[in-house]
DNA sequence: ACAACAAAGTGCGTGCACGCAAATTTGCGC
DNA sequence: GCGCAAATTTGCGTGCACGCACTTTGTTGT
């Protein structure tokens, strides 16, 4: 198998794959911003990006994963990239809050999308889960413990998660306030409680 | 409506409510043992049960929850209540340690058949998310931000979901040792990098 | 260039989750 | 007891995820 310097493989293979799975985020998207969300078939999303409604599975397991996909692009690499850049002078919680931060300050607006539908919201949520290996790699490069650095990840991506279902919701049950502030307020508010954890496994 | 002087309702409705909800868990975990996670239908989880197929989504959304459902019964309000009923002396931190390990320890050991089938351990690696709204309700009643405390839960549940995924995990890929030890111990090593976080909103 | 191989795409069949509306059961005041 | 309103159960239809076997298409060694 023929491979670049780095990781990257350069054979014809992986970037049809990667065309292909380009093609269908790009195609859920812009039918759901079309039709709705809910009129949406993944036989649509398919033809619409010219392959069988079997293959469409094969790169997402669920018709809304698609959809968040190309919203959240690559955020998850990002995050982790944006960690594993910041200079070692800099604190490990202060790293990763402002990685973190940054990321998620979204400048298309898709919240509107996202809001519209429950599924779409689950589906959106759980994209948090991804940046956790990611995230757990950049950590571990920090602190030279990856059992460590692997709850640490876990844990700050709940935290996210947390902070979005703050955001996507508008009011609590009954009354109460829950000022859903600012996304970036939210997310520096969620994660302030781990700042110790990562502290003490940084120092 | 009446209720009970607790939020316990009374009534039939929710009795015969609960009885279904536990003739159905049952039904599941004898014929997944029986015959096999994967030679057991929904429909027969229903017939067995008794009621028609299309109830048993309105109980469990998914044909494993109910298998899981009945290892786990209810694991998460008896967290929160040890959580709940330590003395204020002890620390939130092995408080909170404890109470997860006392109540994951496994009296009868349903391990064979979670680790069966990809799709039990995954549902059951889902259950972790359950411990999460009790938990932080017994959290949130030692430290006074409920804020804090839902992330500190989400933090806690993640750490959980780690430990048991390594339990769950013969081996890591290539040949790495990942030695996988007892559960408790694993609950233990997981639960360590969130003790600063814990103390730190404790204090 | 060509053959052998691996990997991605496809069609089909099965089981499943869930919205919806009709039928049944339960709780409660009379 | 009686009947009404609400909650629950049920049947049905639709869309969906995925295992499996098979075809198509890159890739690799000679």
């Amino acid at each position: 198998m023929k491979r670049g310097m780095l990781g990257t493989v350069t054979g014809l293979r992986e970037r049809k794959k990667q065309a292909t799975r380009e093609a269908l985020r790009e195609a859920a998207l812009r039918l759901a911003r079309e039709r709705g969300p809910d009129n949406v078939r993944v036989d649509d999303i398919a033809a619409a990006a010219g392959v069988s409604p079997r293959t469409y599975n094969n790169y997402y397991s669920s018709r809304e994963q698609a959809i968040v996909a190309a919203v959240t692009a690559e955020r998850e690499t990002r995050v982790a990239a944006a960690v594993a850049a910041t200079p070692p002078d800099v604190g490990l919680a202060d790293a990763v809050v402002e990685a973190i931060v940054a990321q998620y300050t979204d400048p298309g607006d898709h919240a509107l999308l996202i809001t519209t539908t429950p599924a779409l919201r689950d589906a959106f949520l759980g994209t948090t889960a991804v940046i956790e290996h990611p995230l757990a790699g950049a950590i571990a490069a920090r602190i030279d413990d990856a059992d460590t650095a692997r709850v640490l990840a876990a844990g700050v991506a709940a935290a996210v998660r947390v902070a979005l279902e703050r955001w996507l919701r508008p009011t609590g049950s009954a009354g109460l306030v829950t000022v859903a502030g600012s996304l970036p307020d939210l997310l520096r508010a969620a994660l302030e409680p781990l700042r110790p954890a990562l502290d003490a496994a940084a120092g």
